[in-house]
RNA sequence: GCGCCAGUAGCUCAGCUGGAUAGAGCAACGCCCUUCUAAGGCGUGGGUCGGGGGUUCGAAUCCCUCCUGGCGCGCCA
């Protein structure tokens, strides 16, 4: 039941008010102690011609039939405050949470299917923190759409193909000596441009290598797909620490062999145009530079492989809606590759989306660049956070069972949430303090308060009717109104790809929580004060454990 | 130069489709473990919401302008 509608509906139902002005005035109260609800009769004053206070006023004289749901109206300097019934409110919400049980169901499909592009790594290359989010990102929304009832889509479009595969073969084949790890292939990318500044026949080198690989020579072939072996056995170690999955790995490679028939399109549909040599499709007239389709020596640019992995994946998968979770110094791109796609008349160009983030540097300066060999690798980062973690574990609570899996759990959860916790597009200085951070707003924070509840709910278990009245309290009816908002928040995240809003309302949440458990006690001698408790714990529980789920948490339920 | 984004407490941020005294966390200081997990809770101090104009009954929120920072701007991806 939403609350917030039914309340609108009556208020116009009383006539007092014009309905067009009335509808999306009603707003939830910041402060309970101002209601649950209230209308602000500003806006209606001067339809009305009539002062705020008197128009309050006057609609709070005319309800004098209450729906069940309200208990009192007070008029307060021109705002109309709404009081809920608090204890049918109580029903209605954990009734509502309980039912759904332990582990909350997926949403019943939708018929829609979402494509998300996330994490994207470059083979060869090392897992950076500066790929942490678009990796965590994108797999939140992975799983939130999911949850919606989304048919949702995980492509990893790996960063496969290009001159710096023609670089490292060349320092392979020079220096490379036996198997290769991801670090010893960084080494060999490190070396290669630190020599080629000093002899740049070894750039010619790296040209001749790269065309070997696009001619598919044996050993030049055999290299580049040990390197992505190697790379993608590495990362899905980590990709399996984070609980992340892909449904697709085509990356650049993979659509090498698809980008004429968008070439074609274009020239069909008199889009492209020649300058300095090179083929562009012009886009002044709508504030950006142009959309380079074709270099002056007839290859293909990035922008090209976009558009054709854009029609590829409508092809293939029927999206309703294409996210790309990629860092914001790609704007302009995508802006310009979603407007072509829109020139050429495809109306599901609306559909494609650009999920920026910002910038992840190192504390210090110094950005990350792999040339320079400058790098924070993710794992090292983990690691870290892991060991941290079971340190402080084997200080609070040496005898806790399964420590190392506890210690995994929120050691990646530290981390994973450091990249979900604030609004996408601000940038990050990484500092190993901050991520080890365990106070306050943190993942471990959200794990500790769930398992609290599992703690509770191991001593006592509830049981048959739950009474409401016991529930009505300032704290405790906050935690009610949280449960309460806890769909809508999932969907606003959706709404907006971001994981950090269902991040903040899950920490407002677990603070309800504590300071509900802490002036309240749960286990106690008055039988109906507990039942009703264990049950209000049991949602909380449940929604914690749903919320922490999409966004890559895990819930231990001891630690 | 042009375009986009950001600027809120010492630090990291929420609030930004206009509403009641601008909220958290970290850091600092002071309390609370003989009762359900102290990775917790409570309290104190700390703000010209970058500056200046404007719109409005009302602006952190909308408009203009300036300042600062980041990113981007044709043959890389």
């Amino acid at each position: 039941m939403d609350y917030l509608k039914i309340t609108e509906e009556y208020i116009i139902s009383k006539g007092v008010t014009p309905e067009a002005e009335t509808k999306g005035l009603l707003v939830y109260s910041q402060d309970i102690k101002n209601g649950d609800c209230c209308l602000p009769c500003f806006k209606l004053s001067k339809a009305m011609r009539m002062s705020p206070v008197m128009i309050a006023d006057k609609l709070r004289d005319s309800m004098t039939d209450l729906p069940a749901h309200i208990e009192r109206v007070e008029s307060v300097n021109g705002y109309l405050n709404f009081y809920f019934d608090r204890k049918a409110m109580a029903a209605q919400v954990l009734s509502g949470v309980l039912a759904r049980g332990e582990r909350f169901a997926p949403h019943a499909s939708n018929g829609k299917t979402v494509c998300i592009d996330y994490s994207s790594i470059n083979i060869a290359k090392p897992f950076h923190i500066g790929h942490l989010s678009s990796t965590v990102i994108g797999g939140s929304l992975h799983r939130i759409y999911r949850y919606l009832g989304y048919n949702a889509i995980g492509i990893n479009h790996l960063g496969d193909w290009g001159t710096q595969f023609g670089k490292l073969l060349t320092a392979y084949f020079k220096w490379g000596k036996g198997e290769q790890t991801m670090d010893s292939l960084l080494e060999l990318y490190v070396r290669f441009h630190k020599e080629a500044e000093l002899d740049d026949s070894l750039n010619d080198e790296a040209r001749m290598w790269f065309k070997k690989i696009e001619e598919k020579d044996e050993r030049a072939t055999a290299a580049y797909e040990e390197f992505k072996r190697i790379t993608l056995e590495e990362v899905t170690k980590v990709y399996d620490r984070l609980g992340i999955k892909f449904d697709s790995y085509n990356g650049e490679a993979f659509f090498n062999d698809k980008m004429q028939p968008v070439v074609d399109e274009l020239k069909e549909k008199n889009l492209l145009q020649p300058s300095d040599g090179a083929m562009i499709v012009p886009l002044d007239e709508y504030g950006m530079t142009p959309c380079l389709i074709l270099r002056s020596d007839g290859a293909s640019l990035y922008a090209t492989r976009d558009l054709a992995c854009a029609f590829y994946r409508k092809n293939t998968y029927n999206f309703d809606k294409n996210l790309y979770v990629v860092a914001y110094q790609q704007n302009l791109h995508f802006k310009q590759v979603f407007k072509v796609l829109e020139l050429m008349g495809h109306e599901w160009a609306k559909d494609c989306v650009h999920v920026p983030f910002g910038m992840v540097s190192i504390e210090g300066g110094g950005s990350l660049s792999t040339r320079s060999g400058n790098v924070v690798k993710l794992v090292d980062v983990i690691n870290t956070a892991v060991e941290k973690t079971r340190a402080i574990i084997s200080e609070k609570n040496p005898d806790l069972e399964n420590a190392d899996e506890t210690a995994e759990a929120i050691g990646v959860g530290a981390v994973v949430f450091g990249a979900l916790s604030n609004s996408r597009i601000k940038d990050i200085v990484f500092s190993f303090d901050k991520a080890l951070n365990f106070d306050g707003e943190t993942g471990p924070y959200l794990q500790y308060t769930h398992a609290r509840c599992c703690s509770v709910l191991s001593k006592a278990q509830p049981t048959g009717e739950i009474d409401c009245g016991e529930l009505i309290d300032d704290d405790t009816f906050t935690l009610i109104r949280m449960l309460n908002s806890y769909e809508d928040t999932v969907a606003v995240a959706a709404e907006r790809y971001e994981p950090s809003i269902l991040t903040r309302h899950l920490i407002d949440l677990a603070q309800a929580f504590n300071k509900f458990y802490i002036g309240h006690r749960i286990i106690s001698d008055d039988v109906n004060a507990q039942n009703a408790r264990l049950y209000l714990t049991q949602a909380v529980k449940n929604t914690l454990k749903n919320g922490m789920e999409l966004i890559l948490l895990k819930t231990p339920t001891k630690m």
